[in-house]
DNA sequence: CAATTGCATGCCCTT
DNA sequence: AGGGCATGCAATTGG
């Protein structure tokens, strides 16, 4: 088919437009171009499902509309297949829910309510949700292989409709599948909610009918950390992180899909396999959850949360529950009670006797412990997950004390008192609830990003070569697996080696990142952050761009200057930082590399904004004189005197002395840490930060 | 008297 | 406004 039509309109400048085909790897990540204000749609990053839409692109029968558009707007809502295979969310669970398909390949769903639905009613979006029908993921099983792998499907234009194609010769589908895994996956970035304000016509209506069932099917307690456009906090991030992670649902699921994101188990596929493989059974993960201070302390209770404990553990009908059995990694087998309070005219799920468990395998809060299921049986297995940065990053004193403190060769009996001193320091250093929400509010500011900035996270999988593809005059990097999400984990201790790890644009966006933490910063309270707590919280940035297997604590990014520049940190990725110093290795003016091409096209934009501003600031400058003309000269020459010059950024616009700023220190160079869009914000930040 | 248990409270998030 | 959940706290139990 031609082109898509933007129909959300959330093109960067905010235009409509229409799609080129295809996504591309634009400015290190995946994206789609809008044809009519040229940037990047604003959405359309961390779909790693749709890239080969040259090829897979497909058209409902019924409503002729590209079956996947509500994928791309609502960003990775996606979902594996059990047997391999990938498709939006939407799409998949129509497919599940079909009971039988009609003669060729086509169906027609029945209405049917269930938990989704009811959380969709609860929304109030009326019939609207008639179309939004929920599948136990369970029955995916129940469709053969070839069907589900080729399986196309579309809300059709009628109400109470839901039509389902299956097109077969879709290759670029089918390849995307090869590589998915196994196991069942999703992915979500939560940024954008469809919108229902505005809709013009059937087709969007259509579209946004397909968005809200994703949003509703799948995620409807997903989260007010979605804040609108393209931002991304820790959560958001932790999701997108799970393009490596096996998500739920899961197999048995059975319906009951209606978690936060937060419990989405996040194991790796291959930690999975390896898992699977220690314990030579086939490993399902359940949920995880964060251990609180309470969960983790003495009193031994590990409060579940009432959807997981609802969805994957047995039903109880009495209060005092039932025993599990659990198994830990390292082979240990526990038994727990599980079972519920009366709460609120609900129920509240916990898990008692944990705390010996709990010691053995010293977690702490913060910590996350993963619940799996052996498969087949009813044995669950209990697995964890070190807090990458301990205590949420809110003592990280403690942290460190217990880190170092709780070693491997720490006894049982001496650890548990040890253990619940810490505990209970740790309680009262972890302060007040609202003290703590407020410091992760915090961190999830830090960790916003712009969708230029998240763009970037996204990776061509290593050692895959593109195919060149060229549209409407413009070369598009096509790749047949999925970009990968986030930042290689470091495993080497080493500082410099853990730099040397990272690309020149993975150097670059992490010391963006870092640098919009310290604008917001300084911006909010620009006073006092003590440095070990702003270290902390950028580690807690940083981990969150790693992934979340950082083995220890400022294992990677504790500061270190670089050689370089005394400011300068591991990691960075200034076109000062990235030089070799020998000069070799410099890329040729002709190169046409991605970090190259974002040279470029920084630089154009870098200097076309100068252009502006300097004729601005002239403009600005005549005026002033005209009105300033009876100052006196002291005022005048003197105006930075006595004052930290360096701070006179921070105060009225960008002017030309500003620009001349940067260029000295970089030897001629564009710094590429700033971002060529908020230069008024970035030189402040640059130079100061790093080249002061 | 300390530990445990069962429930209540209140904050925060979602709708 | 309602639900989820972390945690407080009184009641109970046991050494």
């Amino acid at each position: 088919m031609g082109v898509e039509v933007c129909m959300n309109k959330l093109c960067k400048d905010g235009s409509s437009g229409e799609w080129k085909k295809g996504w591309s790897l634009m400015s290190g990540g995946f994206a789609k171009l809008c044809n009519k204000c040229g940037l990047a749609y604003e959405n359309s990053v961390f779909c790693d499902v749709f890239h080969r839409h040259e090829a897979g692109w497909r058209e409902c029968s019924n409503c002729n509309k590209p079956i996947h558009c509500g994928c791309i707007v609502s960003r990775s809502l996606f979902e594996y297949h059990d047997s391999g295979g990938i498709g939006c969310v939407s799409c998949i669970k129509i497919s599940h829910f079909c009971p039988d398909t009609e003669k060729s390949n086509r169906f027609t769903l029945s209405t049917k309510h269930n938990a989704s639905d009811r959380y969709a009613e609860r929304a109030g979006k009326g019939n609207l949700l008639q179309l939004c029908r929920t599948a136990e993921v369970g029955e995916s099983s129940r469709w053969p292989h070839a069907q589900r792998d080729g399986m196309v499907s579309c809300n059709g234009p009628k109400s109470g409709e839901v039509k389902c194609q299956f097109n077969k010769e879709d290759r670029g589908y089918l390849n995307v599948m090869k590589h998915s895994s196994p196991l069942s996956m999703i992915t979500t970035s939560k940024n954008n909610r469809p919108t229902w304000g505005e809709t013009k016509n059937i087709d969007e209506l259509s579209l946004k009918i397909s968005l809200f069932q994703q949003e509703q099917q799948s995620h409807p307690l997903l989260t007010k950390q979605m804040k609108n456009g393209a931002t991304m906090n820790l959560e958001a991030n932790k999701g997108l992180i799970s393009h490596e992670r096996v998500g739920w649902p899961h197999a048995d699921m059975k319906g009951k899909s209606q978690l936060l994101s937060r419990y989405w188990p996040r194991i790796t596929n291959q930690e999975l396999e390896k898992l699977s493989g220690d314990l030579k059974s086939t490993i399902v993960p359940l949920f995880e959850k964060v251990l609180s201070p309470s969960d983790a302390g003495r009193i031994g209770r590990l409060v579940l949360p009432k959807a997981c404990a609802e969805a994957f553990l047995p039903p109880i009908s009495q209060s005092e529950g039932v025993p599990l059995q659990f198994q830990d990694l390292k082979g240990n087998e526990w038994t727990f009670q599980f079972r519920f309070w009366p709460n609120n005219n609900s129920r509240m799920y916990v898990l008692e006797g944990v705390t010996p468990c709990i010691q053995a395998l010293q977690l702490n809060a913060g910590d996350t412990v993963t619940f799996s299921r052996i498969e087949p049986g009813e044995k669950f297995v209990l697995g964890f997950r070190r807090a990458t940065n301990s205590m949420d990053t809110q003592d990280a004193a403690a942290s460190a004390h217990s880190n170092g403190i709780l070693t491997k060769d720490t006894n049982l009996s001496g650890g548990t008192n040890i253990l619940n001193s810490l505990e209970k320091k740790k309680t009262r250093n972890i302060g007040p609830k609202t003290k703590r929400l407020h410091i992760r509010s915090e961190d999830s500011i830090e960790l916003r990003l712009t969708w230029e900035e998240a763009q970037d996270f996204l990776c061509p999988p290593p050692s895959v070569k593109p195919n060149l593809v060229t549209i409407e005059d413009q070369i598009f990097e096509e790749y047949d697996e999925p970009p990968v999400f986030g930042r290689r984990t470091i495993t080497n201790t080493c500082q410099s080696s853990a730099s040397e790890q990272l690309s020149p644009k993975e150097k670059e966006n992490l010391l963006r990142t870092r640098k919009v933490s310290k604008k917001r910063k300084s911006v909010e309270k620009r006073k006092s952050m003590e440095p070990d707590k702003l270290s902390s919280l950028e580690a807690l940035a940083s981990a969150a761009i790693l992934g979340d297997n950082l083995a220890e604590p400022g294992e990677s990014l504790s500061a270190g200057a670089t050689t370089k520049h005394p400011r300068h940190r591991p990691g960075c990725s200034c076109i000062v930082c990235i030089q070799p110093p020998s000069g070799q290795g410099k890329h040729k003016p002709t190169c046409t590399c991605v970090p190259c091409e974002t040279v470029k096209r920084r630089f154009n934009t870098y200097m076309m904004r100068r252009k502006k501003n300097k004729s601005e600031s002239s403009e600005a400058a005549a005026f002033q004189n005209d009105q300033m003309n009876s100052r006196d000269e002291a005022d005048t020459s003197g105006g930075a005197s006595g004052q930290d010059t360096s701070h006179s950024s921070d105060e009225g616009s960008l002017n030309e002395g500003q620009l001349e700023v940067v260029e000295p220190n970089v030897a001629g160079q564009l710094d590429l840490n700033c971002h060529p869009n908020h230069e008024d914000m970035e030189m402040d930040t640059c130079d100061k930060t790093d080249y002061d």
